[in-house]
Parts: structure tokens; sequence; C-alpha cells
DNA sequence: AACCTACTTAACGAATTGTTTATATTGCGT
DNA sequence: ACGCAATATAAACAATTCGTTAAGTAGGTT
């Protein structure tokens, strides 16, 4: 849907988000613990979670009193085809 | 590199600006004719053509008085490639 | 030269975004 | 129960974005 593919694309313009991904790829991280990373507040990283959350490219699980966040990869599914049926690309294009 | 994806991407998230890809993966076409498809003025019309070919998803050239828009496919290889990699996808993983 | 067509740029306002500080909320640890 | 740790939400603010109208530029036409 249209409103997804906004979604998508606007979470992928800000490289601190990109950043945020492409460490959670790696492993599984506790907001604080994302938060070390960044030179940013606890509060203005919990924000780009959120924004990666509504954009489905980010869960966000409940333990104890951390909150645990994960990649979750199928959410840049939309985003992939768009793209794809756009350039009419090739796996192997570039 | 960081700068590109954060312009192409944002090119992205505005809808206007992927039904003007959409245009123009169908043949190229001067701006009053993109205009004429919006429901914006033409100055308008010629800022998102400006995003757009700042972030080398649109290539223009004047053609005496009109100025010719066409599809630069090749500006997606960076964001495709950070997708790609970002969730090890392959072609038919949807 | 005067004028029209096809744009682009400047200037501006409203809405959104990225960030901060301050104020909840919720869950251990003692 | 109290206090600290982990996070979220609210309020505020600057900077950016999306749209407009008005003015400027460049290329044909007469």
């Amino acid at each position: 849907m249209e409103e997804q593919l906004n979604k998508t694309f606007s979470a992928l313009a800000d490289p601190t988000r990109r950043h945020m991904l492409s460490l959670l790829v790696e492993r599984d991280m506790a907001v604080t613990e994302i938060a070390d990373r960044f030179p940013l507040t606890l509060a203005g990283v919990s924000k780009h979670l959120a924004v990666l959350t509504r954009a489905g490219l980010v869960t966000r699980r409940r333990r104890g009193r951390e909150v645990w966040c994960g990649i979750e990869p199928s959410g840049l599914a939309d985003a992939f085809c768009w793209m794809q049926a756009f350039g009419h690309f090739e796996a192997n294009t570039f």
C-alpha cells in the first residue's frame, strides 16, 4: 500500500535510523544498549525506534524492565518490491 | 555513500515523487506534460523534479524551450544494494 | 523588438521532523 | 515501601519540507 511505502522510505531516509538497523542486524539489543552507541539522548533514540517500529522494520518486546529490539526484515518487502518493479532489476544488476 | 542514501530514500518517501517516477518509467516527458497529471502548480512539480534530479533518479535535458525528463534507473543502485545487504534478500523472498 | 511558451527560482506560510529537557511509568533490588 | 534503572511521553524549539504566488530566465514566433 501507498502509506506503507511512505513510512518505510521515510524511516530509511534518516542515517541514524539506518545505522540502528545495521546494528540490529548483528543481534537484538535493549534500548539503552542501542542508545550508548549514539550521540543522542535516550529519548531521542526511543523516538527513532518508535519510527522504525511503526514502519514495521523493528520489533520491540518487553523483557522485565528492558525492551529488546530486533529486526523485522519482512518490513522491507513492500519497498524492495516497489524498487524492483520500478527498475526491472535483476539480483546482480550492480 | 551515506549522503547518497539520504537523498535517494527521502526522494522516494514522497508519494507524488514515486508517482512521477512511475510515469517516467513508461516514457520520457516534458515538465508541463508531467504537471498536467498532478493537482499541483507547475512550480511545485518543478521542485519535485529537482529533488528527483538531485537524488540521481531523473535526468533533465533541455530541448528547445522544453525540458525533457527521463528515468535514471542506476540512481536506485545504492539504495537497492543497501536494502539487499540489510535483508539478505533473495529475488523471491516475497 | 515585442510577446508568448516553458520552465526555474525566490519568498513565504503551514506542517512535519529531529532534537532536547522535563515528567511519567514500570519493573527490579533492598 | 523506597529508591534506582529502563523506557516512554509531553512540551518546546530549530530546521526542513511541501505547497503556494510572484518574479525571473531562456527559447521560439511574429
